[in-house]
DNA sequence: ACCAAAGTGCCACTGAGTGGCATGTGCGTG
DNA sequence: CACGCACATGCCACTCAGTGGCACTTTGGT
């Protein structure tokens, strides 16, 4: 019926509306960028993008969300990504980690710079903040399930598929903030995607040490 | 000047200010899980305090503020104990531990019971999920400030003290969850602050094992 | 050509949060 | 005790995020 062959050739309408929500998200970082969060209006973003604030609300169900949809786009495909891993005889944290590092890695530079203009958003708003970190919550669920079906892993009974979920959150977000900084410091410079990477793998390296951190002698 | 020598004699107005603070806290934290956090509305609230919605502002920067409240209260004494704990030659982890534990079993049993009552609203609506996240997150910049200036680490070149707040807040909120659902299983008893402590301890202990979590064979 | 459904625009409305100014109350001074 | 100062509050009008409802246009299938 409505299966055409074709990769890429969704039907037409569909092809519209990712081209609003693309411009939306664009549009929409760059105006928080360039005048800062709360000093941009929604009106006014829907005004640009010839769009009604009606229908801004049924692609984005806020102002902040717009702001983060980088950061949907990169956990969606993590989670792709997770959901076709086979549950080798590894740590689950390297297979998380491999999940995340080679997402990142595919990203095209454009989509890498939208990336860090989020995070650079994030880091200025409070209300960014509180997003985020509500959006990474609700993703720990959904990998919890995929734990759990996948994996063999039941988060009822045992905490530690739960913990590993935050320990490997709290690596990707310190990995990115650094990523941001750097970047921030060279702005001549394409977004580096290894740059994040290595980043990772070391705060990854750094964990356990974390445990048994000790205060210094003054 | 004003140092009176009586430690409960506060100036009379703070009395006031204190008082109008624990009301509003109360009366929210009551309506919002008799009907819902937004199926009470602010003027409702005002209203039955009798405080101007304006009076509200003063107190609280958000709706969600004062429903997350308890947890404001909490993390301000944990912070307290941490700013006066000696460093002894003992990993951060177990320090941050004892003053959270210490500080949780001090509570008084009302106490104990809106601290449930506010994790109980936040499992429900996500906005204040969000919100007591990006609390935790300010909190965790405040103890950065404090493990750099009395414990001796740099959270600028070393990213342990960073990985470590989020360790242990990721400790903490398991722990909490855990208790809230344990209790909500036996509405009848009093809620039992060292359940918490139990909890958390159990928490810190499958840490490392979370380090190397392993998928099992189907 | 036609129809049903999906997508959109428009308009009015609720409720959170803010600014400004007038009013009142506690507190220290003479 | 009276005065004045500072702080806390009340009131009012305003902005803006977000929602509900309905009419209109576009698209895809028949």
């Amino acid at each position: 019926m409505n299966e055409p062959a074709e990769r890429h050739a969704l039907p037409l309408r569909e092809r519209k509306k990712l081209r609003t929500r693309r411009d939306l998200v664009d549009t929409a970082l760059r105006l928080f960028t360039e005048r800062g969060f709360d000093a941009v209006t929604l009106d006014e973003l829907c005004a640009r993008v010839e769009v009604s604030k009606r229908t801004f609300f049924r692609y984005f169900t806020s102002k902040e969300e717009v702001a983060n949809a980088p950061f949907r786009e990169l956990w969606t495909k993590v989670l792709d990504e997770l959901s076709v891993t086979e549950p080798a005889d590894r740590p689950m944290l390297e297979l998380f980690g491999d999940a995340l590092v080679s997402t990142v890695e595919r990203m095209t530079v454009d989509d890498a710079g939208w990336l860090l203009a989020a995070q650079r958003l994030s880091g200025q708003h409070p209300a960014l903040v509180a997003h985020a970190l509500q959006f990474c919550e609700q993703h720990t669920l959904a990998v919890l399930d995929l734990l759990r079906d996948r994996f063999g892993l039941d988060p009822e009974r045992d905490p530690r598929p739960r913990l590993l979920c935050d320990l490997a959150l709290a690596v990707y977000r310190h990995a990115l903030a650094g990523w941001q900084e750097h970047a921030d410091r060279h702005p001549a410079d394409p977004p580096s995607t290894t740059d994040f990477s290595t980043r990772y793998r070391a705060a990854v390296a750094a964990l356990r040490d974390s445990l048994t951190l000790t205060p210094q002698p003054r």
